[in-house]
Formats: C-alpha cells, sequence, structure tokens
DNA sequence: ACCTGAACACCGTTCAAGT
DNA sequence: ACCTGAACACCGTTCAAGT
C-alpha cells in the first residue's frame, strides 16, 4: 500500500510534469527531510512511473540541484528585502536575523542546501550561480558597513566570516546541537551572538 | 561480485565483532562519505552476514551514532591540546585552528557528526555526552579569555557564537560551498578570519 | 517528444532458525 | 550468547518499447 494516494491520470501526456515534479519534490522534502526523499514516492504522487523522472532530470543529484537552487533564490530575495529595509546601523544585525529566520523556518531546505546529499560532483551551473547570488548580497551587506569596493579582498574575506558565523548558528540550531528554550526570542538571540563576539574580540590582540 | 574482497571466516563465531564493525564503519566512511555508508557493505567486509550487525547496534542509526561519539572525542582531544599548549594572548586563535584543522583533515567524519544522516530521534546518551564534552573545551576556553564563571550566560552564549563562526567556516569549505585556494595557509585563513570579523563588529553600535 | 514496464543491483530490517 | 538465511519492502537507474 502507498504512503500517499497516488493521483491516477487519464492521458498518457502529462503537460508540464518537470515544474510539478519540483514542486512535489518540495512537498516531500518537507515532510520526510532531505534524507529520506525519495524519486519513486514523488512519482507514485503524481501518478506518474518512476522512469519518467529521468527525462527531466539525468538523476536524483540534479533534480536536489534544482530544488537546492529555488531556496538560495528565496534565500537571497529575503536577504535582499533586509538589506533594503535596514538603517546604517542596523544593517548587520537586520540581515544576519533575516538570514538566521529563513533557516529555522525552512529546516529541511537549508539542510538540503548545505548538505551531504547533493555532491559536488554534478553541481548544477544553475545551483552554483544560485549560492553566488546569495552570496553577493552579504557581500553588499559588508562592503556597505565597512565602505569598501565589494570586489575588495577585504571585504570577501570579512563576508566570509560574517557568513559563517551566522550559518554556523542555523547550523548548529537545525541540527540540534544546541537547543534553544522555544520562548527563545530570535532577534534577542542575534542580537546576543553578535555582541558577544564583538566584546571576544574587543579583548583579543 | 562484490565491491570488495570478502574475507571469509572459518570460525562460525567472530568473537568481538562489535569493534570491528566500527572500526571498518569508520574506513567506509572516509572512503565514500556519510550518505553512501551501508551496514550491507560493512557486513561483507568482515565476512560476516548483515543481519549481524543487529545483534550489536539496534539499527543502522545507533551505529553512526556510535562513530560519530569517537569523532567528538577525537576533537575535544585535540582541543583540549590546543588549550594546554596556548598562551593567553593566542588562545582563542589556537583553539580555533586547532578545530578547523580537524574537521579539513576529517571531512566525512565532521559531516557524518554534524550531518543529516543521524537523526535526533535516535541521538545515542553515549553521542550526547561526547558532543557536549568536546562543546565543555570550548566552554572553558572562552571562560579563560573573558575571566568568568564557566557556568555563566555569558560564556555560554559567547562559546555558542565562537562555536558558530569556527563551525560555519569548517562546513562551508567541506561542503564546497566556498573554495579556496589549494595553496592556502590554514593558520592564516583563521586568523584573517577572526581579525576581519574583529574589525567589523567594532564598526557596529 | 514524452512516458511506461520490466529488470538489475542495490538498500535496511524482521524473524525464525542454526551453532 | 552470537550469528545465518530467507524474505519483505523499499531504493536509484538502464533500456527497450509504447503513445
Amino acid at each position: 500500500m502507498p504512503r500517499n494516494a497516488a493521483k491516477p491520470r487519464e492521458t498518457y501526456h502529462v503537460g508540464n510534469l518537470e515544474p510539478q515534479l519540483l514542486i512535489q519534490a518540495k512537498r516531500m522534502l518537507e515532510e520526510v527531510g532531505p534524507t529520506k526523499i525519495s524519486i519513486r514516492a514523488i512519482a507514485e504522487q503524481l501518478g506518474v512511473s518512476a522512469t519518467a523522472v529521468y527525462y527531466h532530470f539525468a538523476n536524483k543529484d540534479e533534480l536536489l540541484s534544482r530544488l537546492a537552487a529555488t531556496g538560495f533564490s528565496e534565500l537571497e530575495f529575503v536577504l535582499n528585502q533586509a538589506l533594503a529595509e535596514s538603517t546604517a546601523t542596523t544593517i548587520l544585525k537586520e540581515v544576519s536575523l533575516a538570514y538566521f529566520r529563513f533557516a529555522k523556518r525552512n529546516p529541511t531546505m537549508y539542510q538540503l542546501m548545505f548538505g551531504s546529499e547533493i555532491t559536488q560532483a554534478t553541481l548544477t551551473p544553475e545551483l552554483e550561480r544560485a549560492r553566488e547570488q546569495a552570496f553577493q548580497v552579504l557581500k553588499r551587506t559588508i562592503a556597505q558597513i565597512l565602505d569598501q569596493e565589494i570586489h575588495s579582498k577585504m571585504v570577501r574575506i570579512t563576508a566570509l566570516s560574517s557568513w559563517s558565523h551566522i550559518h554556523g548558528m542555523a547550523s548548529l540550531l537545525i541540527h540540534q546541537v544546541i537547543v534553544l528554550p522555544e520562548t527563545i526570542d530570535e532577534e534577542q538571540l542575534v542580537e546576543n551572538a553578535l555582541q558577544s563576539l564583538k566584546h571576544l574580540f574587543s579583548l583579543m590582540p
């Protein structure tokens, strides 16, 4: 018995199967997580044979890469939004908070985007572009704060370092390596994380 | 044909299968990565039936958890070593560097330790303890720098934040989200990452 | 151009049975 | 106490064939 009611089609041809596969894949990702997502199950849920998938995607890796790419586009969007709405003094906190919120609200997608399921062997150009564009927003943010050229080495390493910080927090929380009380205020948490590091570094040479 | 020559035993009984399974699992982890590790293959390589594994481990999750726990113990060890060998002015850099090096030298183990393969459903007490002990070293490091009680809230959030930073860097590099030149000096990289954040935060309110 | 069915080589896990 | 064999319900992927 299938875990989900198959919806049998009347027509042999589906029409626009490709986008439907991505939509269903996303749904399944949210339900079962990045490790248990399955091509056969996705196909079955759409009432289509498993092999139909292979007409539209080279393999599972490519489908997942395409899916992850949409995640990076969404992330880029929310970061750009935060950047646009922030003032000079709050810019780092606002962008970091937007990043953190995206991760917390889309944990399975975030795991897919940064996890081991997507091998770099099959890295789609589309995925690499989407990733790079999201990182660009972080670079713009940092360039603005530092008041330096976006292509400078200084901006690059600082953006990388700042990205690491917020990505690390998101990652540790999502994987439950650290557990915080349910009631915690996300804004306070990000603010505290930034301030505590500021203080720590002020003590260093 | 098996991908690895099975070594048939003469005796029915193996003796100490449990540790051997963990050793072989580690070997396989390093060869094929955390997503492709397989109980059947591990058993076959030891010349033992796949079901023998289930006498020693409840399931795959438990085996992987036990394996990950050894990773956290090793990490704890190298962190402690760095902490012991560092001076007051270099302590943060030294511990961060030790952490970063562990991740770079054991990428598949690191992926397993922080990835999606281990569900929190089957989180072994052993794994939780090992994790917590590694984190304790980071806390001790921070407590020393801040010159505060190790159990204070301030130490906790700062250690968490600092851990996020270095874990984020390791994670982004291992997953090839960012690619650095082969020739890069790890010590310089960590130093630059710390310094760039110090400067960034100095510009914030 | 787009999809199916059968087949292959894998999985993790169970259960009764063997030593 | 420790291990095996057969069986079940899954996978991803290929290939020839159908519409």
